[in-house]
RNA sequence: GCCUGGGUGGCGGAACUGGUAGACGCGCUGGAUUCAAAAUCCAGUGCCUUCGGGCGUGAGGGUUCGAUUCCCUCCCCAGGUACCA
């Protein structure tokens, strides 16, 4: 074999691993570069060819950055917490340390063969205790840690402790959720538990009852970018609401940091407008809308007025109602007598819809008159109070004031339940619906009359601060995020309690490990898996119990890229010299699906850590590019569930007849005949089906028999891509060898021994039986051919479906670079002397093109260039041994194992090339004395004329008119115009 | 509904700042080589055509000497998001 990659490949893989040659070195005279991939969780289904495609490119690229002489940290590992891992030990018994151990080296083995550059001395898991005792070490920091929002960043706890000493907390500006005030004597009488539940709401990270996104079939709490659609993200269960005492990250505190720190950093819009939107801020102004005093008889006065939070405050002379959330704490103590009934029973229907069926229900309009008034604060009107479950008591005040002119749900509800509509826009028609743009004049508004409603708002909250009606205000949607799990297989709390107390381990006990259980269940009392846990299982036990709560899976990738600069340090989480040099990731490559989880978590703990002065850097990730899915094709089958009664006589002439009431059979219809319906099913097929019945029972087929179809249900399912002859035909042999249940059903076939399958891309997926491995391509055509291939397939960001059609192309590339190195005996053959011009040029412009688009990672490109480049050599016979070296370095980033095994071919120390110098292009071998003009005619391309590049304008329009060719376009007429365009063009105009 | 991408041959895709649309690869057709096959090599391959040419980048309009590229209107596909006041 000419080029035997399998040999070439292997020997590379072993000389890499032995040498180290990717080792990245603290410290050094070079440029750094940091070129990170999203950790991988280790699935038992080991990589699919989607994996690999980002790692690919982020390979490519690292290697190219050593080329240009930089320091290249380019590391992997396992985000090797969670999920799936629990599921399977719950139904196996397994450790799951077992089986993510298992996975990770399955993984290893797969990334190996691909021939990655990844410096495998660094290689972290966030489920190893080493690792996991600075998770939980910066978990502790955030416990240590309130925000100020003056200094705009997180301080230690001790100095708001001292704060509190000395005034009390009425001056402290903080995120927060203490209510009320005290005194610096009221501070001091605390009690240690009071102290400790008043900075509980004030700390970074906290233990509160808050309400809960429950998956009762995970038996644990979710976040909210967890939950999709109303159900979890993993499994897709149900979820409800639930109040439970839990940790939070208050991230609240970092709402504006981490909206106005997108603007420094280079990612795509789609996943900044992701974390916008997730952010939600929205600027307008809180409003206090008094109680109306009652009416005689009835005493309001006590309670607390109604906040709302408007966006729109410029359209207050248009509110004429207000709404309440269902659980707003006020509704039960202002809904008057009459109204008692209905608002419980308002209240409890509400409670009883899931968040899924709200959301699902938007166009439902529903609400219930409280019979309560409120008071306009300009208009010193009465305004009628509802409640509502469009208005959501989670975010604002969980309080709105209905403005139907310019609101549409407002608007819907003011309809449906007959309320006044105040129109408030000058010349503006809302009879038909509301009128929400923002360019409208306001009218009917007292001091706000004649003004634009951007400067009304302006003007209103103005008008509210100075009589004391509300404020201007920030409001963000983002929530707090839920910090615990109840589950087993993630990081353990750094906690223990005392009289219910929560109390930090001290760093010296660090890390707290996973103690041993005997079953991965919850118990039986509710309590997390840990609960299980004997005391002595626990490698430190303090207080009266231990946190059994464990931590979500986004803890330990929230701080993974730091780990990587300093991944066996015991004393710190990350040396300072360290990550002074390394400093933030420059290039990070992933999917997309993180756009509001770790994406978003891992940028918050970043700015906390810069904060505490721990880090030199605001922003993770300063560029990413987000990978496009790899879609699977998939192989769909008709199924058809049959129902029938049967009766066949004389069986066997022996008289007997044999009867069947509510039989079942399966049915798989070829394609071709998939469209069959029950009613037209034809005697053939009957036929076949009685024919199976006999098989079954071991009779013999008899003439006279009878078959009804009671039931036919038909769907369409998956069938496993491997059991596929071809493109569309099935090999049933092999799909009854996939699934024993398929040994008992018929495949009605559309020719003889031809079953056809519909094909579909859809995403790549266990459960949808399209999964491609990379192992087989790998052992069929080589790393380097898989690695090219993936990338030629198209745009990295781009998804497309996975083909192996196309894979050929791309070893014959390889295969075709190969003969230029060597003759017909496979024996390196080379030109020593100068290289030709055209050689020059060929390989100059590649470098230019493969250069220009590595720094633009347009990967797809970079192999079209390297395909034209060695076609044009081996059309030049060029086996110059100066092209060809340069060309090897090159090639390497895209296929190193190849590259490497020339490069020694060449005559160069072998593992040299990660490390030699990417070729420096030279304009002068593309400098061309003259060009071939398109001429054009009305922008048309007629016919091609050769000019020197140094022609004149005129002296080009001249040779054009003149040439013979040109007679035919111009038909005789003068040419209007003539746009001659020096080096590129001639454009006649008639 | 809103936000973000995207629509180019039989297929994956190229054309970076407006300047030869379809590079490169697959597939397909014909040929060479071969006992044969694989591999390799050569030629062709957007569509239509009366062989003059005409039409072509989702549709329609516009700007321009010239538009896949810029502007307007609309359609379709993918992803995200959804009572956020």
């Amino acid at each position: 074999m000419e080029y035997d990659f399998r040999q070439i490949e292997k020997n590379w893989r072993e000389f890499w691993a032995e040498n180290k040659t990717f080792k990245a070195e603290d410290f050094s005279d070079k440029p750094k570069y940091y070129v990170l991939d999203m950790f991988p969780y280790p699935s038992g289904a080991g990589l699919h060819v989607g994996h690999p495609l980002g790692y690919i490119a982020s390979d490519i690229f690292s290697r190219y950055k050593r080329l240009q002489g930089y320091n290249v940290l380019h590391p992997m590992g396992y985000d090797s917490f969670g999920l799936p891992a629990e599921q399977y030990a719950i139904q196996t018994g397994q450790h799951p340390e077992k089986t993510t151990k298992e996975n990770i080296a399955r993984y290893r083995g797969q990334m190996d063969k691909i021939g990655f550059s990844f410096d495998w001395d660094r290689e972290v898991r966030t489920s190893s205790p080493e690792y996991y005792k600075w998770t939980q070490w910066i978990f502790k920091q955030l416990f240590d840690c309130w925000y100020n929002k003056e200094a705009d960043k997180a301080i230690r706890i001790s100095e708001l402790v001292s704060i509190f000493e000395a005034e009390g907390n009425t001056g402290v500006n903080a995120e927060h959720d203490f209510e009320g005030t005290f005194s610096s004597e009221e501070w001091k009488a605390m009690s240690e538990k009071e102290q400790s539940t008043v900075l509980m709401s004030y700390r970074l990270t906290y233990l509160a009852d808050s309400w809960v996104n429950w998956c009762p079939a995970l038996g644990t709490v979710l976040a909210n970018d967890e939950v999709v659609n109303g159900v979890s993200e993993r499994g897709g269960h149900p979820v409800e609401q639930k109040l439970m005492r839990q940790w939070s990250m208050r991230i609240k505190a970092y709402a504006e940091r981490l909206l106005t720190g997108l603007d420094t950093i280079d990612w795509t819009d789609s996943i900044k407008d992701q974390q916008r939107n997730w952010i939600g801020k929205s600027q307008g102004a809180s409003v206090i809308f008094p109680l109306w005093r009652g009416v005689e008889g009835e005493d309001n006065n006590e309670l607390a007025p109604i906040e709302v939070f408007t966006t729109r405050p410029d359209t207050i002379y248009g509110v004429s109602f207000m709404v309440l959330a269902p659980e707003h704490p006020l509704v039960d103590q202002i809904t008057t007598e009459e109204y008692k009934e209905s608002v419980a029973e308002y209240k409890r229907q509400a409670s009883l819809k899931s968040e899924r069926d709200r959301q699902s229900d938007v166009k439902n309009i529903s609400g219930q008159n409280t019979g309560a008034f409120a008071v306009h604060p300009f208009t010193g009107e009465k305004v009628q109070i509802w409640i509502g479950d469009y208005v959501l008591a989670s975010y604002g005040t969980g309080a709105v004031m209905a403005v139907p002119c310019g609101d549409q749900r407002d608007w819907d509800f003011a309809k449906h339940f007959g309320i006044e509509i105040i129109n408030i826009f000058d010349n503006v028609d809302i009879s038909e619906a509301a009128y929400t743009e923002k360019d409208a004049v306001i009218a009917n508004s007292d001091f706000l009359n004649g003004l634009p409603a951007k400067k009304a708002i302006k003007t209103a909250i103005h008008e509210i601060e100075k009589q004391g009606f509300g404020k201007g205000k920030t409001q963000y949607r983002l929530r707090d995020a839920v910090f615990s799990r109840q589950r087993y297989w993630g990081e353990p709390f750094p906690v223990y309690y005392k009289d219910e107390i929560p109390h930090l381990v001290s760093d010296a006990d660090l890390p707290i490990t996973l103690p041993e259980v005997d079953k991965y269940l919850p118990t039986e009392d509710g309590e997390p898996p840990l609960a299980r846990a004997e005391k002595s299982a626990w490698n430190y036990h303090g207080g009266d119990r231990m946190e059994y709560n464990t931590m979500p899976g986004w803890a330990g990738s929230s701080w993974y890229f730091l780990r990587y600069m300093d991944p066996n340090n015991e004393g710190q989480f990350v040396a300072r010299e360290k990550v002074d040099y390394w400093n933030n990731v420059d290039l990070y490559i992933g999917g997309s699906e993180h756009a509001t989880g770790h994406l978003l978590y891992a940028r918050f703990w970043t700015k906390f850590l810069y904060d505490l002065d721990y880090i030199p850097f605001e922003e993770p990730f300063q560029k990413m590019i987000n990978q496009g899915m790899i879609l699977g094709n998939s192989a769909f089958m008709t199924e058809v569930k049959l129902e029938f009664n049967i009766w066949m006589e004389d069986i066997d002439g022996s008289g007997e007849s044999h009867e069947e009431t509510g039989a079942e059979q399966m049915v798989y219809l070829s394609e071709g005949v998939s469209g069959v319906k029950q009613e037209d099913v034809e005697e053939d097929l009957k036929e076949i089906l009685m024919n199976a019945i006999c098989q079954r029972n071991d009779i013999e087929v008899v003439a006279d028999w009878s078959i009804e179809i009671t039931n036919w249900t038909k769907r369409l399912v998956h069938v496993y891509i491997n059991t596929l002859k071809n493109q569309e035909e099935l090999d049933l042999d092999q799909v009854q060898e996939w699934r024993d249940e398929f040994k008992d059903a018929l495949f009605v076939e559309e020719e003889e021994d031809v079953f056809k399958v519909r094909r579909e891309v859809e995403k790549m997926s266990k459960s949808k039986y399209n999964v491609q491995t990379p192992d087989d391509l790998c052992d069929d055509f080589g790393a380097d051919t898989l690695r090219m291939y993936e990338m030629f397939l198209g745009p990295l960001e781009q998804s497309k479906p996975w083909d192996t059609k196309g894979i050929n192309g791309v070893h014959n590339f390889l295969r075709k670079m190969w003969r230029l190195f060597h003759n017909e005996n496979n024996e390196v053959s080379l030109d020593m002397g100068e290289p030709s011009k055209d050689a020059l040029k060929t390989l100059h412009k590649t470098i230019k093109k493969v250069g220009d688009d590595l720094d633009r990672f347009s990967f797809n490109t970079g192999v079209s260039n390297f395909m034209i480049c060695v076609n044009e050599l081996t059309d030049q016979k060029c086996n110059n041994k100066h092209v060809l070296e340069q060309l090897t370095i090159l090639v390497s980033p895209y296929a190193p194992h190849i590259a490497e095994e020339l490069w020694v071919r060449l005559g160069n120390q072998a593992g040299t090339i990660s490390y030699a110098k990417f070729p420096e292009f030279n304009e002068e071998h593309l400098v061309e004395s003259s060009h071939e003009y398109p001429i054009s005619f009305n922008g048309k391309m007629r016919f091609k004329l050769e000019f020197p590049l140094d022609m004149s304008k005129d002296q080009i329009e001249k040779e054009v008119l003149a040439n013979e060719n040109s007679m035919k376009w111009l038909e005789g007429k003068d040419p209007k115009k003539v746009i001659v365009v020096p080096g590129k063009i001639v454009n006649v105009v008639i």
